[in-house]
DNA sequence: CCGGATCCGTAACGATACTG
DNA sequence: CAGTATCGTTACGGATCCGG
């Protein structure tokens, strides 16, 4: 049995709404929870996988946090184990937040030994988001497929909105196969992508000119 | 003496944007602070009474962290002892991403008794930035000064880009002088402006009609 | 008086073991 | 698989004290 009236303790006690924002979704991991839940629905494990130092006891109470919060829900599918967690309308309006993070993040926060961890290819799907130029999709109505390890993504732009999410892309202008290591070299500028292309590093199939468009949309090292 | 290689211990240790962002900037308190150097130049003390549940002790680790990490610089003027802690340009980078939580917690970060301080009149010119729709102001050319409390702001907007700071503005086409808790009452949405004028409880000299388009510019209850 | 540094009690976190 | 229980460790909160 737990204390009931357990309202959070070390709150700001402030009226601005940036320290209400952190008395709700600033104590550790909370926002990175967001984060993997913006990719889609996730279960119990593959956020705790996601986050292994977290420890299951913390994700259990951040998770009971955003659900009081209404941020997050719990959905049960009726005929398997399948209880998954996912994003409220209010916890979606979190977007906005996270990418102005990534993209601050994707600029200035160095990576040094202190962040060794693999990338994990799913966040390529929020990663996009933050990366896209959206003016300089005017016109542009195509879609894109990736397999990155074993995860498989689509980006799908049509005039200056962009739509990414797991899965396959329908009618992609091309399909681009990489592992990881390769891509994150990429997307810092460490390798360049014609370099790695002739290393057979990336498999491309599909429309080449679609491509070009592509590493246009984005902004990586090169603007 | 302290151990010269504190380097921050309990980092996420994941490659992502976000999750390095957090390492540098999501502990207690840096967010706030990083918040109240977007108003302007403060000083230790003024930070420090701005969040006096913080303790000097911790406001001297964060600050050396976010000097440290290129956020924060301190300015020493020669001639009085008047160091002052400013945002370098990368700390003004973060002016996207606490505006977007703003957005957030203005929308979603219920008041409730957690939450009683009065709010600081000085984060308004945060605030302004945080609730201006730029869409709306294409072709205004006008400044506007507000005398809350005992802080004097402004708001300058030349089609579609605002730009706010304290002080007195330049030929502003109306001066609006209130106290704090009826702006808030306004801005929450549980006063009308009008019936506050009408009990005398704010005081406009200008322009009325330009007082309008203010009110227009910015979302608050009504959108 | 301002800009900190030191010290200590408490609450939050991290890791592992355990259970329905 | 989805959590709960337990316990050692770290960071934070509050107060007091120090040097220019």
């Amino acid at each position: 049995m737990k204390a009931i009236t357990d309202m959070s303790s070390r709150n700001y006690g402030q009226a601005c709404s940036v320290a209400r924002f952190l008395d709700q979704l600033g104590s550790r991991w909370t926002l990175l929870i967001v984060r993997d839940l913006l990719v889609g629905p996730r279960r119990f494990k593959e956020l705790l996988a996601n986050s292994p130092s977290m420890g299951p006891n913390l994700l259990t109470d951040r998770l009971r946090e955003l659900q009081e919060q209404g941020i997050v829900r719990k959905v049960a599918a009726p005929g398997a184990s399948a209880t998954t967690y996912i994003l409220t309308e209010q916890g979606l309006e979190l977007e906005p937040v996270v990418l102005a993070i990534a993209r601050w993040g994707m600029r200035y926060a160095t990576v040094d030994e202190s962040n060794p961890g693999a990338s994990r290819p799913d966040l390529l799907v929020v990663a996009f988001r933050a990366a896209f130029l959206p003016e300089r999709a005017k016109g542009v109505e195509e879609a894109y497929e990736f397999r990155i390890d074993d995860t498989i993504f689509f980006a799908q732009i049509s005039d200056t909105v962009l739509h990414t999410g797991l899965g396959s892309a329908t009618r992609p202008a091309f399909v681009l196969t990489t592992d990881s290591q390769t891509f994150d070299k990429i997307a810092a500028g460490t390798l360049d992508v014609i370099d790695a292309q002739e290393r057979c590093l990336i498999d491309l199939s599909g429309d080449e000119q679609a491509f070009a468009r592509f590493l246009d949309l984005f902004k990586g090292r090169g603007g």
